[in-house]
DNA sequence: TTCACTGCAAATGATTTGCAAAGCA
DNA sequence: TGCTTTGCAAATCATTTGCAGTGAA
């Protein structure tokens, strides 16, 4: 979208998480980083990279996104069991799930939880998902 | 765990729920619903009826979860890609998942969800889950 | 008898893996 | 050059399906 301003900003976002920026990361983290929010799936993505002229295996579109996710870059969501979703939005949020076409959005605004009792013994909180199932 | 009274109510269940009462549907459903709340994948719950001497296959165990689901007497948990849990606790509640493990538990007392938006123009919410992820 | 249910084995679909070839530092 | 990364195809894992045989009403 923007001419003159190639991969700079994402060769950076690699390297600080320590990837090598190859050609099919470099090409991945394009299509997922410069496209606003996402929640995409491996064969998603991997379908949009053919169709971008990117020629890249599905095995390395997995690797891609697990080392993204790893990285800090990506976040996983599972809430159909036997497909994942990869979100490129990192900060605390929400999401409805639409669960007769499988299609996963942000809830807008912030959700208050009230009450959350302690982790069990020996356990800490790394997250908190909601998901807010809907049905038409 | 109680002689004398055999299956009946959980015969009764099943008719509730229009699912005729099979030998595997009753052995099942005791398994599932005479042990407290649990949290069960196919898989194990496959393995405890192996165990317990009823000669049930792996695709029947399937096919009884998704009924019961569909039933309303089972309640369907992801939390992890390519696993499914089953939860025998229908009612209101929600999960503490721990990531290292896979271990399933149940979040003691009520969480208070504030701020929900209104579901998406045309749809309806089914449900809520909140999933606290824990780690050691 | 009839139609639902079950078991088996094969099919499926998403994801992972092994390993040789290719690519970045 | 040396260590990563990639691509391919085969392997895996959970789950589903097709279909012939079995069982409940």
């Amino acid at each position: 979208m923007f001419h003159g301003r190639p991969y700079s900003h994402i060769l950076e976002r690699l390297r600080g998480a320590g990837l090598r920026p190859t050609r099919q990361r470099l090409a991945l983290a394009k299509i997922l980083f410069e496209n606003g929010d996402r929640h995409i799936s491996a064969e998603q993505l991997h379908t949009e990279a053919l169709h971008a002229g990117i020629r890249v295996s599905l095995a390395t579109v997995y690797n891609a996104l697990h080392q993204f996710t790893t990285a800090g870059l990506l976040r996983e969501i599972v809430v159909d069991s036997g497909r994942s979703y990869f979100d490129t939005n990192i900060s605390v949020h929400h999401h409805f799930f639409h669960e007769r076409s499988g299609y996963l959005e942000d809830i807008p605004g912030e959700i208050m939880i009230g009450n959350l009792p302690e982790a069990p013994a020996g356990t800490a909180i790394t997250r908190v998902d909601v998901i807010v199932r809907v049905a038409a």
